[in-house]
DNA sequence: TTCATTTTTTACCAATTCGCATAAAAAGAT
DNA sequence: ATCTTTTTATGCGAATTGGTAAAAAATGAA
């Protein structure tokens, strides 16, 4: 089945394109301090347009949030499979993390942080939405670092340590997207992440 | 020398008591999503007067943040001298900090974090004044633990050693602060913050 | 060509933003 | 009592906000 001819004038923009273009937005400004007339000169668009094809400034906030979540996963998940054992692959996916968070990937130039982290946070008091959304994004790298954790470590960590663990590692992450925003080098915060790695989850031959 | 018996209309308000009502506003809103109006109805004055008292908008929130600082060193330095040994105290003072992120201490009411990692991050981007502000704070977060480590592990860890712990920490601070300000208990984050300070500094009967 | 459909564009709206100018009020000084 | 000083209160104003209505444009279908 393929997509039947459109009826009508062709949109003139990529959705994709597009919402990348937003994403940087939001991801530089922040949702309160982003207008829809910047994000209307980011992408070209005016914003009844805008508001045709993605909605209101909160959905096209979510909407970008939750894209974010969705690429970044892939991304840190990649990043963990070129290695093996727990400690080398954990390590991996914070430097790919940071460098994610200083602007060193094809996703933005600027370094920012996490987006998520950085933008969600400031919202959540008086938003249930954005706060809910946090927390799911809190959650989701929760159990990402832990099934790698559970996975490369089969039986000798109860699963009490696990998810402990697994959290520490996301504390540290979030740390360091602020200081990444706050505009620390990439160089530094790898060091961190390693010896925080090394603290955390330890390197040992069996896994 | 005492003040002279001032001239003119007498202030309405306590000057350290509206102070303290501008921080609830931007703790809860961050900088941007805060309005004046909410401020003047926060404190019960009008903008004028706020205006004549505190400057802009932008010099009360950097005036908070610092005010913010100050006592949040007090708070947890003090916290810190109830207990010996590196291990306790630093436990000591995650716990302290933990209770002032939800809203625990005579500081403020409402779980909202780190009033400064949580808002100024936000800004930092656009505002390199806001950006500076930021690597204050947190350079001001690793000196203090790095202190502390210093004084109580006398000898027994290098320089170097000791100031990665310390960001290991204030990287564990922020990333509690995160999730206490996305609705987390403080129990929770008080277990993750001494399993977290086991790890970083194991306790010794030495310190 | 004519019509239906979809998008773009222009223009507008009501509400809010920060800041300030000006006037009224409350005190001490003379 | 009158003047000076300081603060409070009223109200304006220019700009920006998110959102939308209505018209114009660009395409396929008939």
């Amino acid at each position: 089945m393929k997509t039947e001819t459109r009826r009508g004038r062709p949109r003139k923009f990529d959705e994709d394109v597009t919402l990348d273009q937003v994403m940087q937005v939001f991801w530089r400004n922040g949702y309160a301090a982003t207008s829809l007339d910047q994000i209307a000169e980011a992408t070209g668009l005016n914003r009844p347009s805008l508001y045709a094809a993605f909605g209101s400034k909160k959905d096209m906030y979510l909407n970008v949030i939750s894209r974010f979540a969705d690429r970044m996963h892939v991304y840190l998940a990649e990043a963990g499979q070129q290695t093996a054992g727990a400690n080398p692959r954990l390590k991996a996916i914070l430097i790919a993390a940071i460098d994610l968070y200083t602007g060193q990937t094809d996703l933005t130039d600027a370094p920012y942080g996490c987006l998520a982290i950085s933008t969600l946070q400031t919202e959540s008091p008086r938003d249930s939405e954005f706060k809910e959304a946090l927390t799911v994004v809190i959650a989701r790298m929760d159990k990402g670092f832990a099934s790698l954790i559970r996975h490369e470590t089969k039986g000798s960590m109860t699963e009490q340590e696990i998810c402990t663990a697994a959290q520490h590692l996301a504390l540290i992450l979030h740390g360091l997207s602020i200081r990444a925003r706050a505009g620390e080098t990439p160089n530094v915060l790898k060091r961190l992440a390693e010896s925080a790695v090394d603290k955390i989850i330890p390197f040992s031959n069996g896994n």
